[in-house]
DNA sequence: AGGTTTCGTTAGAGGCTATCACTCAATCTA
DNA sequence: TAGATTGAGTGATAGCCTCTAACGAAACCT
């Protein structure tokens, strides 16, 4: 699932080996009790290791989570590209890629978009696979027809002044605001479905989300 | 901040008035640190008393936890349900009481909507005021003038057969769309918010806010 | 005033993260 | 190929944590 051939000499090729093996184990825990739940000791007995073991591979527990957080991103970026790049892909293309992809492993969407930790900051290589995957969102909305949404001048003035974000991407305000609001709706029916916010409700989140992809033209 | 004065007796009253305090000390650790890192051990230290001594006020981890979380909706459906109730107020007046909601204490708020524990389920009590809150949402859709938004007769006829959740409330199922709408845009904005994922862009989240908040109408 | 309930304590089991000193195997170099 | 070096894995240990159990003492009720 990663770079596990990138190292030359055979101590680095084994030490990634077993790194994405510890990252195997611990995407496992994560998914049936949560990333708070994530125990390096754990890992290391499912290995048939001893606990200090697993400080060779990662410094401490902050940085294990971390790297999942990267390939966490890494994998979102990789689909949403994907889904971009196929064949007459279009906006809806991209949202479906998503819920798809979040569906697939919901614990792997809250490691980036669940409760964030009070002092944890994100790494910049981090930070850049975001922008990515914004960048992604922008050219897809670029290459639809011409925004006919609702018009909405209060924001997108205020867009026109601060798009420092969009990183020299040419789309027109108005886009930008487009990619804003996708990324803000699609978000908000995906964290509530997954966290399970609506099971006791009766109807089908997938007509709720399709529902807001629509009206998102 | 909570019933203290319920109880009849002196040990009920003092029983009732530790656990507040308890619950206090918890927050606190919660605003600063996190859910994760609350820890039991340190509340007591903080207010003077052994660590096993807070087991007699709460049973575990756990249902300490659960409390807040409890604490956490009655406060929300209380400022719901009082800009509700205040005079003149609208929708878009419930969206502002709770963005200022959520902003007041961040890690409150994501108690609530943030990244679900696995294993966990919340105890019906919680539910009962979870569907308070959408109760009062729904009021205040119903009183607005008659829905002038988007057709999206998809998930509306899908609506009708599955309006359970609803519990009885008259609305049409167009009304129900739209509070699901509100639910889920709102907390799309915010969560994000929260969470930092603005915070490289340059742009006021509160602009995005009342954007998004204008086209829900 | 006496009996009962409840609070708070210490001791301790078992889990976790993380460090340290050590052994031994794998790798590199001369 | 022999010797030096690097790195993996170990057990011991410190210091957290949750939670249980047994015990003393205070508060309450009658």
């Amino acid at each position: 699932m990663a770079d596990t051939g990138t190292g030359t000499t055979p101590r680095e090729r084994y030490r990634a080996q077993v790194r994405t093996e510890i990252k195997d184990h611990a995407w496992q825990q994560i998914a049936t009790a949560g990333a708070s739940a994530l125990s390096l000791n754990a890992i290391a007995k499912q290995m048939g290791l001893s606990g200090p073991a697993l400080y060779r591979y990662f410094a401490n527990r902050d940085e294990l989570i971390t790297a999942l957080i990267r390939d966490a991103y890494r994998s979102l970026a990789d689909t949403f590209r994907a889904a971009a790049e196929s064949p007459g892909a279009d906006v809806t293309a991209l949202a479906h890629a998503l819920r798809g992809w979040a569906i697939e492993d919901p614990q792997r969407y809250f490691l980036i978009y669940g409760t964030p930790v009070p002092g944890y900051h994100a790494p910049d290589d981090v930070t850049t696979i975001a922008s990515e995957i914004m960048t992604t969102l922008l050219d897809a909305y670029a290459a639809e027809l011409p925004a006919v949404g609702p018009e909405t001048p209060q924001f997108d003035e205020h867009l026109a002044d601060h798009r420092q974000w969009a990183d020299g991407h040419p789309a027109p305000p108005a886009t930008l605001h487009r990619a804003l609001s996708f990324w803000t709706r699609m978000h908000g029916v995906l964290s509530l479905e997954l966290a399970g916010h609506f099971t006791g409700m009766e109807f089908d989140p997938a007509l709720l989300f399709t529902a807001e992809l629509d009206e998102l033209t």
